[in-house]
DNA sequence: GCCGGGTTTCTACACCATGTCGAAATAGGC
DNA sequence: GCCTATTTCGACATGGTGTAGAAACCCGGC
């Protein structure tokens, strides 16, 4: 005996309710019409704010006031605070694996596929708005949730560890553990963006340091420690920067 | 006008107000003795409770519990739970520091003393109870509270960039930018802190995966990203496990 | 034209955590 | 014994989260 239609999380059928037809449903406390999907709306609000004053800063009344609407009406469309995180960052690892798969497609030796990837990477969680570094603090983190980006998490890893043993396998890597270089490789990406906003104040003249360059210098320095030959660097950053412009 | 004695913070002498002599004030609710200085117990229960559940995840009427007194009391001693862990920060880059001088006391090439350094802060932060990480996240970082933390923190990038630079100049590491070098250096560090706990899903076999093991593979990654000549990699990693045991 | 069902939004509220306030309970000095 | 400083407590104001149920709207049937 279902109490009412709870249009929380995703409908079997992928079509959701909400926004489909005409305006039905009690008007809004401020008038404000709306186009699209509210949930939309709400999703691009959290992601401002998250990104501004991260998630714990923010707080549902600031994401109800941003879309329109009050505090609880927000919690029609989603269960909790963490309820839109998850929809925003099961996106995350989205753009990086699209690029994985260009990559693994276009083929090339190992070596340089893992270059492409990591400045790929890296460049990413610079421009990336939102702390992946917090999330990864957030306690329902477990749950299903964020199933999806646990599991496309787990499967860049487990790509990039294969780029490794393939490279070491071509003799053109030096031997190792496949698992940890992919490990330390992927966490030094994110690690980034820990000091990234704020290297201001170390970068010499404007806009020293840019995305573009701190990511090829964390590239340079994780592939090139892998490299049996560090000559080849520098053909590795032209290719990547040819291919991935 | 002062309203009364607020023990927060630091005492201009060094002293603290509390327990200095017998055992004054009113007693507690649970009739718990206690010999040291509530604030350390306070601390320490915080401590356990930080690492457990996190920061956000702690509640002071959890870490009132542990410290045998109730909640509103803990803020006698502490201003807000950020002073709590203000105080506990503020020492988590003290053995790192430490070790720093002990490193640039003892000398030795600037390769040495960087991968001393790089695996030493490594397997630091393996064993932190704390997550750095969350740390960063907290809204108050830049406020006074965290001076000492931050003062400490900038102290060892310096160092570690006056150390590459060094090596740069005796020509044992490649030509580099340090003040990069060193941001990448010390981030990866603290971003193992992500995958080290979670490792084991990862690992063959039981402890495939210790601190030790982790912070040389880090440091020889690192390290031997810069280093000219990488065969000289062996040795300095004996050293630093001679040096550093 | 009016009624009933479904949808969207609201208001009101229960709950919990934070941090403040003033008072209560002790010890020690005069 | 009284006064003062110290430590702890209980009560509370505030603000955020998430729930319950009603209100306002659209639409289709009669």
């Amino acid at each position: 005996m279902l109490a009412r239609m709870s249009p929380h999380a995703q409908t079997p059928d992928g079509t959701r309710p909400g926004r489909a037809r005409g305006r039905i449903g009690r008007p809004r406390a401020d008038g404000s019409a709306h186009d699209g999907d509210p949930r939309d709306e709400i999703t691009a609000a959290a992601s401002r704010l998250f990104s501004e004053r991260g998630v714990a800063g923010t707080t549902m009344s600031e994401i109800a006031r941003r879309s329109g609407l009050r505090q609880s009406s927000v919690y029609y469309y989603f269960r909790d605070k963490e309820a839109i995180l998850a929809g925003i960052v099961a996106s995350a690892n989205r753009v990086v694996l699209d690029h994985l798969d260009a990559v693994n497609a276009h083929g090339g030796t190992a070596a340089e596929r893992l270059y492409r990837m990591i400045r790929f990477d890296a460049r990413q969680m610079c421009r990336f708005p939102f702390d992946i570094n917090e999330i990864y603090r957030l306690p329902a983190l477990q749950e299903d949730r964020f199933a999806q980006f646990w599991a496309e998490r787990t499967a860049l890893t487990h790509a990039v560890a294969a780029m490794v043993a393939d490279g070491v396998a071509e003799g053109n890597l030096v031997d190792t553990d496949p698992t940890l270089a992919s490990l330390v490789l992927l966490s030094n990406d994110e690690g980034t963006q820990n000091w990234f906003r704020a290297v201001g104040e170390f970068g010499q003249g404007a806009g020293a340091y840019d995305a573009d360059r701190v990511a090829v210098f964390v590239a340079d320095l994780g592939v090139g420690a892998l490299l049996r030959d560090r000559a080849a660097l520098p053909r590795l950053r032209e290719r990547a920067q040819t291919l991935d412009p």
